[in-house]
DNA sequence: GTCTATACGAAGATAGAC
DNA sequence: GTCTATCTTCGTATAGAC
């Protein structure tokens, strides 16, 4: 349900600005949009978060919290399993964390659009803004990945993993899915059955051999 | 060099036009920064192309013609070839020709990276005006990609192909490149070596296997 | 400490003069 | 074809009520 007005002012900002900035973008979202949904002043923004950047900031930040908890404990759990994880449930634990984040809360769903809205955002202080957040736990998960493909040079690993992060962040936005070529969409919205095959034609490019000029 | 002031308005427009997009992102640029740059009157663009978004229209108009050309030319000489075009070809013919369109040309990079900005863009509205452009070219793509992988459900090959076009757009808008985990950047610009790094991910992509739900 | 009311300059859009 | 004038809405800043 939608965040009541019993709410704390800053924690209904938070709510309403994640699902607006994650339907229209961060320049389309007007901050007196995000206030008349968060019944705010519009003022109250530039006292909690200082600026609409500010409030930006903070939405990121604990929308990253979630992901990263999450992300830590499977690989976790992958680490304490018998052998070194391979690359396919590597990316598996990376991709279903994104996919799956928030799932049983109503606003599950704005959350991971808004995070695959900001990593296209075409401002790179935005980009930077997510890039900090994911820094520590996409140092482990590229370290896990490196030492799953020894035969793939550092900086080739590094590449499919920026890739892997744009690919989830198009599928999450819902860029991937909503411009329909060839035979018609057929299912409705992103089922578990395309974040299936996310999964799978990522892990098929990890495990591609290296390019000849490497 | 910059569009000189003897240029016609309206080519003055599209140019300033979709270097600032290209840079900033749609919603983030206003039309005076777009006028200003152009050297015309605000009220200029309004008559030229109805609206801001008629004018975003006109830009992607112009920059999908160039690279629709250049695909059907590309796609053409394949099918003269002996036997029908594999994958690999497809995506290279594909890849490539989003990669280097308007290389000569100064104002290539932009037209470049306003493309790999509109397919991101949060607006529905928007991303269709580029689906609309593509639609005929795309077409012939995705069905020479369905008879050179019989093996895969024409929906396989859909999805597959939609994150080709989203790679190649977060790697031609710089999101791909920019944001740095792992080992520094160590080339700077996306070189032609970033294309063939694309190249070879994207072909391992289309000849995996079938996923085993389909 | 939290929040509201309100003002300021710049933005997108349009009507009508030239 | 091009420009000036004007309307509404945008992000931001300030003063003060609770």
């Amino acid at each position: 349900m939608p965040t009541s007005r019993s709410t704390a002012t800053r924690t209904r900002l938070l709510d309403a600005a994640e699902r607006l900035f994650a339907e229209h973008g961060f320049a389309a979202t007007s901050l007196r949009t995000v206030t008349d949904a968060a019944e705010a002043n519009v003022a109250a923004v530039n006292y909690h978060f200082g600026s609409k950047e500010g409030l930006l900031r903070a939405v990121v930040e604990r929308a990253m919290a979630a992901v990263n908890r999450e992300r830590m404990r499977l690989l976790g759990a992958l680490r304490t399993a018998a052998g070194p994880p391979g690359a396919a449930d590597l990316v598996r634990a990376f991709v279903t964390t994104g996919a799956h984040v928030g799932d049983p809360e109503a606003g599950g769903a704005d959350l991971r659009r808004f995070l695959g809205r900001v990593v296209c955002e075409p401002d790179p202080a935005i980009r930077r803004l997510f890039g900090a957040e994911v820094a520590p736990v996409e140092g482990e998960y590229l370290s896990a990945l490196t030492a799953a493909l020894p035969h793939l040079a550092p900086a080739e690993v590094a590449y499919r993993y920026r890739a892997m992060v744009g690919l989830l962040a198009l599928h999450q936005s819902g860029t991937l899915t909503d411009f329909h070529p060839g035979p018609p969409p057929e299912d409705p919205g992103a089922g578990a059955d395309d974040v299936e095959r996310l999964t799978a034609l990522l892990t098929a490019a990890f495990e591609a051999p290296a390019s000849e000029k490497t």
